[in-house]
DNA sequence: TTGTACGCGTTATCAC
DNA sequence: GTGATAACGCGTACAA
């Protein structure tokens, strides 16, 4: 592969020169210019941006960590942060860590070696240290759905507490009063667990009991979803509303619903979370909580962007809107 | 930050046996690694695996070049792909090329710049002229989704014309024979060209008519699939079946159907393409051809990792099976 | 405006 | 088993 130094000989200038017509053109006397740039063409250089990452010490390159690109929500996020890096020519390396912390950690690591600039983290459930350790190095980094509003870490996310609060107030105002909850599993995902006090808080202000037998932690994949909604659908008094910690799960709940034979609205009414942009384009139309996951991703891109330019003084929490998106998964309660 | 000469110093010894320490462990006396690893430990050092890369020419990632992130589709093979990457310490860099040539071809040469060992390329249109350079170059790359089934690059898919073909076949053995198709835009992907190839071949098999004005071209978006369907569906004599080019275009005509008060599938049967995991959990659910996402990610990761290790002398094409898998948003025609 | 010379952090090739 | 040192390709003072 040609280098600077190829072209440098062929134009009969020095590499400083060549570099020069690569990054301040205007530096350089025109015909000297393009004698270089004809020399590039003659040895077909191509540009070695490794090189100059490893002088310059930025490799315009972020991390981004995350559960799983397998869910909408998160390829979402991903396409914001990715659309917002290409503006300013940064590129994404992507790291799954499949809800295990300790392949964070190494993700974490591993990118760092890599020197990327900065990291974008969707934790999965905060690792004190490790976190602290990035802190303490001032390397940037930004928690994307995160579920923190103050400290010394910059984060994006919306409320969950309260995005758990209006899903379940609409089903209480719909006149339900038995509603589950299907939660992810609370060790894995922090969301999850502050959406759920948000439903307990909701179901207390309406005045209804909180039946712990009706909230299920799934595991992992639709199947066990189902399992999860038919045990709940089998019980003496089965409830009438269930209220799932994202899309994915709702979308498991009406189908094992429907496979015992309950009817979505009418005989369950189901609510999820996320509004990945599917949700419109299923039947029933699935009444959820939205939570602007394009925006969140840009959001978080372009805090760790500024962070990667200057060192800020105050670390930034941005907290976007959650929205209640009534579509027809859900429906009042008819008495029998 | 602490580089291998601050541990040399540290630890007494020469930067060589740091690096040794690091890379060949056994090639150093017990007490002599244990020396530097304190030393390593002692000045908080961390590897920089970029100034491997710039010596050993090779930076252990691969760059991945699709249309979007955001199909549900891409997401499992891009997840497969990270999944084979990660076993071999390879790391991905994300490319979206949202159906743009130019931006695909631009996409590649930055990457090539950022010296990633090999592309994996979901081609949106057939650049001779970018590929054949990858080619002339030795460039590592796979093409992925790819419909070529010989040549000189190496590619991994399945037949889309067999797939087309199934779908289609599927909805004439139902006695269906007013069989519309909703196909991705054919400039953009010629995966969507060879099904609906496989759709009039069908049609022809069976003694049914080609009808142009049954076939539509979407737009972007499945607002855009909504008005194609129903327009569809506005037709004096409205087809009876559709075969849609991908599950998200199978989700947005079901939706565009109902909305016209059309029961899927009892007023239309509606056949989808990818097998999207979601794919099941719709309702109701949408009978499809599954193409192996997830595999085909891994297999073109495979064949990227070999093909970094040493050149093969020939190209490797393979073409994954699908399979028709029939669930219920389809149903035999019945006469009015 | 252009050229010289050094440094970035690591690996690899020799010696010892 | 260990050390000295020359690459690798580029950016950048500083000098001319």
């Amino acid at each position: 592969m040609a280098t600077i130094h190829d072209v440098a000989k062929i134009a009969g200038v020095s590499t400083a020169t060549v570099s020069r017509v690569i990054n301040l053109p205007h530096k350089v006397r025109p015909e000297t210019r393009e004698r270089v740039e004809r020399a590039m063409k003659v040895c077909r250089y191509q540009y070695n941006a490794l090189a100059r990452g490893f002088v310059t010490k930025r490799t315009n390159t972020i991390g981004l960590i995350m559960p799983t690109i397998s869910n909408p929500v998160f390829a979402e996020s991903t396409r914001g942060i990715q659309d917002v890096a290409g503006q300013s020519d940064f590129h994404v390396i992507l790291g799954n860590s499949y809800y295990d912390g300790d392949k964070e950690a190494k993700l974490i690591e591993v990118l760092r070696e890599r020197q990327v600039d900065g990291l974008i983290i969707t934790s999965t459930n905060m690792k004190g240290d490790i976190l602290r350790r990035l802190l303490r190095d001032d390397f940037p980094f930004v928690l994307l759905y995160s579920t923190v509003r103050k400290g010394p870490m910059s984060a994006v996310g919306v409320d969950n507490f309260l995005g758990g609060y209006m899903a379940t107030e609409h089903l209480a105002g719909l006149g339900h009063t038995r509603i589950a909850m299907l939660a992810g599993s609370f060790n894995i995902s922090d969301r999850s667990f502050h959406r759920w006090h948000g439903y307990k808080k909701c179901l207390k202000d309406y005045g209804i009991p909180y039946d712990p037998s009706l909230l299920k932690q799934t595991g992992f994949g639709l199947g066990s979803v189902k399992e999860c909604i038919q045990a709940l659908l089998s019980k003496d008094r089965p409830p009438t509303a269930v209220f799932c910690s994202n899309d994915l799960v709702a979308l498991g709940a009406m189908e094992g619903a429907r496979e015992k034979g309950f009817r979505v609205p009418e005989d369950l009414s189901v609510v999820g979370f996320d509004g990945m942009p599917l949700s419109s384009y299923v039947y029933p139309r699935l009444t959820t909580v939205y939570q602007p996951a394009y925006d969140m991703g840009r959001r978080a891109a372009d805090i760790l962007l500024a962070q990667t330019r200057e060192k800020p003084d105050k670390p930034v929490h941005d907290m976007l809107d959650v929205q209640l998106v009534v579509r027809d998964s859900t429906a009042p309660l008819v008495s029998p």
